[in-house]
RNA sequence: GGUCCCGUAGUUCAAUGGAUAGAACGAAAGUUUCCUAAACUUUAGAUACAAGUUCGAUUCUUGUCGGGACUACCA
């Protein structure tokens, strides 16, 4: 049990005996007392003074006397303005080390027997990644790594939007413009080529729509007409008759992108259990929709099309089926959903997807849940903000976006070039400083977008380049390669303490913090919250680093003070690696 | 028009309704004969505005101002 919930459970205890007072858990409430007062937790009286009908200050002293005297657990109290702070005995942060520090598994939690699928990234196929699909992409791989130490049983998707008149854009534009180049003789990455042609779309379109608008047609008008667009309609039309050739050119170009994908996927270690593809989906939503409309949970209006009424809940009547009996996007997502859950039979269905689709999953899932689709209750949309530049969002259709893999790349040089400074790696062979380059370059990105509560939007400035110092991904690495030097130096085999020592405040902090990890990751579970393990893990860092300053280890004052301050250096190597780990990110050893 | 989200130091981010609102970058000053200075230590600097609920509000409610998303027979 936590340290918290161990003071709640003797301060519910506490107030038993005193009072003859049943109280519940949750009106319990601890926080960690402020830096300026004596103590480590805090109990906050305030609440209680209704339930005991005595004054906050009275409360505090009785339940601190009473505490300290019934408990070898805390051994000092002090009552300031209603609140009671109450010092921990370094007794139980001693055991709590000396229990742990050979421990793998702090942070691990049993499985819990519930099953989850994660979908994310789920790119489409005519442009490449850019910075915005790398927030949505690392919170789910550090999301679902979470959840998984977390206790529960993972599956890792992949909706593929391989399908539709995107795709189409970018296949007319490399009909009419390419004169048959491949990805090869363009010396390009797949994604990147195809994606060259997707812009090219979207430059003859707007050259088009502003032509006919100079001939006196209108804007809406224009773009509907514009022939550039009523050939990529063509071009679906023909895909979804399955004409040969359309098909064909359809597979060549999703393969060029899909080499592209892989290979920026692998560069950032991410991987999937399971991809869907559209285009094998798109089809099955029809089927649910006929039988929803059957059972009078949909109606039809007069030239046939199909649609369901959600204005009891708040919302508009919304489009299912066209008139024409095809599908559109929420026609896929319903046969998708229902798919999913037929392979799996998950618990929880997590679609990790931009904020930009609230109003959409919502409707997805009130649509299940009239259908009564087992499926609707565990859909679970992870909503998170955009990532904007400072000119604002970014689109891939105006240009205004920054590549994935420029990035990845100019992190590397930075990770190259701030090594190189420093020189503190001599020791390295080219391959293991490429593969140092890319742990640290991968780290600063990934740390960067992780860092944030994913529901909240997030600026990102191309003109300032991520920083190495402070709050950031190599600043943890840094942390964990100093740990790792020490340990390495160390000469002793055996790090049994024979007799207690005095811990100074700066171990006690580190323990307090160290004991709090398992509920870290509890929380960034329950939360799908990676920046949670972010900033704790910042904390630890920090809290160690400053440490290290007037503590010296392997010349310790004593043989068991060093073992102490080794084991506490094993135990803050271990919760940093794999608070890294769940990020998505690599600790190094050396750097 | 309707629905929803967001306004915290110069900038980027923190803060289950709790004490004197934390960090980082940037600015100013300092620390290395000693386990990695990609580090550490100081200093200056913020809750858009106005009411309300509360013992207590950055947090909850309402209004004003400012920004954004959604509201397609696009995906």
């Amino acid at each position: 049990m936590s340290i918290i919930a161990t003071i709640k459970d003797k301060i519910a205890n506490a107030i038993d005996n005193l009072y003859q007072q049943k109280i519940a858990i949750h009106e319990i409430q601890i926080n960690e007392t402020k830096q300026e007062f004596n103590g480590d937790y805090t109990l906050v009286t305030f609440p209680l003074t209704k339930i005991l009908r005595k004054k906050p200050d009275e409360i505090a002293s009785e339940l601190g006397a009473y505490l300290i005297k019934n408990d070898s657990l805390f051994v000092a109290y002090e009552v300031i303005k209603g609140f009671l702070n109450v010092t921990i005995s370094p007794n139980y942060y001693f055991d709590f080390l000396k229990n742990n520090y050979l421990n793998q598994n702090l942070g691990f939690a049993a499985p819990n027997q519930k099953k989850v699928m994660i979908e994310y990234s789920s790119p489409n196929t005519n442009k490449p990644l850019h910075f915005g699909h790398l927030r949505n992409i690392f919170l789910g791989h550090s999301v679902a790594a979470i959840m998984k130490q977390a206790g529960y049983e993972i599956i890792k998707a992949n909706l593929i939007n391989d399908r539709g008149i995107h795709i189409c854009k970018s296949m007319i534009a490399w009909q009419l413009f390419a004169n048959g180049e491949t990805p090869k003789e363009a010396n390009m990455k797949g994604d990147h080529f195809v994606g060259r042609y997707y812009v090219m779309y979207n430059d003859e379109f707007k050259k088009q729509v502003k032509q006919l608008i100079e001939e006196g047609r209108s804007e809406e008008d224009a773009a509907k007409n514009a022939p550039i667009f009523i050939q990529a309609q063509q071009l679906l039309r023909q895909w979804e008759a399955g004409d040969q050739e359309t098909i064909l050119l359809w597979k060549r170009m999703n393969e060029w992108v899909y080499e592209g994908f892989y290979a920026t996927y692998e560069k950032m270690g991410i991987t999937f259990d399971k991809f869907y593809y559209e285009s094998n989906t798109y089809l099955l939503g029809r089927d649910f929709v006929m039988k929803a409309l059957a059972n009078g949970v949909l109606f039809e209006k007069e030239d046939k099309s199909i649609w369901i009424d959600l204005q009891d809940e708040g919302l508009d009547q919304k489009l299912l089926l066209r008139g024409d009996g095809t599908s559109v996007y929420i026609t896929q997502d319903i046969g998708t959903a229902v798919l999913k859950y037929n392979d799996y039979k998950m618990d929880t269905s997590v679609y990790v997807i931009g904020d930009e689709q609230n109003y959409h999953m919502q409707v997805l899932k009130l649509i299940l849940q009239k259908m009564k689709e087992p499926c609707a209750d565990g859909i679970y949309h992870l909503s998170y903000g955009m990532v904007e530049l400072p000119s604002g969002r970014m689109k891939s259709r105006e240009g205004t976006v920054v590549d994935a893999d420029d990035m990845i790349d100019e992190m590397k040089a930075i990770a190259q070039k701030n090594t190189e400074e420093l020189g503190k790696v001599q020791n390295f062979s080219e391959p293991q400083l490429a593969e140092l380059y890319t742990q640290l370059g991968l780290g600063a990105l990934k740390f960067y977008l992780l860092r944030v509560d994913p529901k909240k939007k997030m600026m990102f400035n191309p003109q300032e380049s991520i920083d190495f110092h402070g709050f950031t991904g190599p600043f943890i690495q840094y942390g964990h390669t100093r740990i790792c030097s020490i340990l390495k130096k160390a000469t002793i085999q055996n790090f049994e303490i024979n007799q207690a020592i005095e811990m100074s405040l700066a171990e006690k902090n580190i323990l307090k913090l160290v004991e709090q990890y398992p509920t870290v990751v509890e929380q960034a579970a329950t939360e799908m919250n990676p920046s949670l393990i972010g900033n704790y893990v910042y904390q630890l860092v920090k809290q160690f680093n400053s440490f290290l300053v007037d503590h010296s280890i392997l010349k310790a004052e004593q043989e068991d003070i060093m073992k102490f301050r080794l084991q506490l250096c094993m135990i803050c190597k271990h919760i940093i690696s794999n608070s890294l780990f769940l990020l998505g990110i690599d600790a190094p050893e050396q750097m």
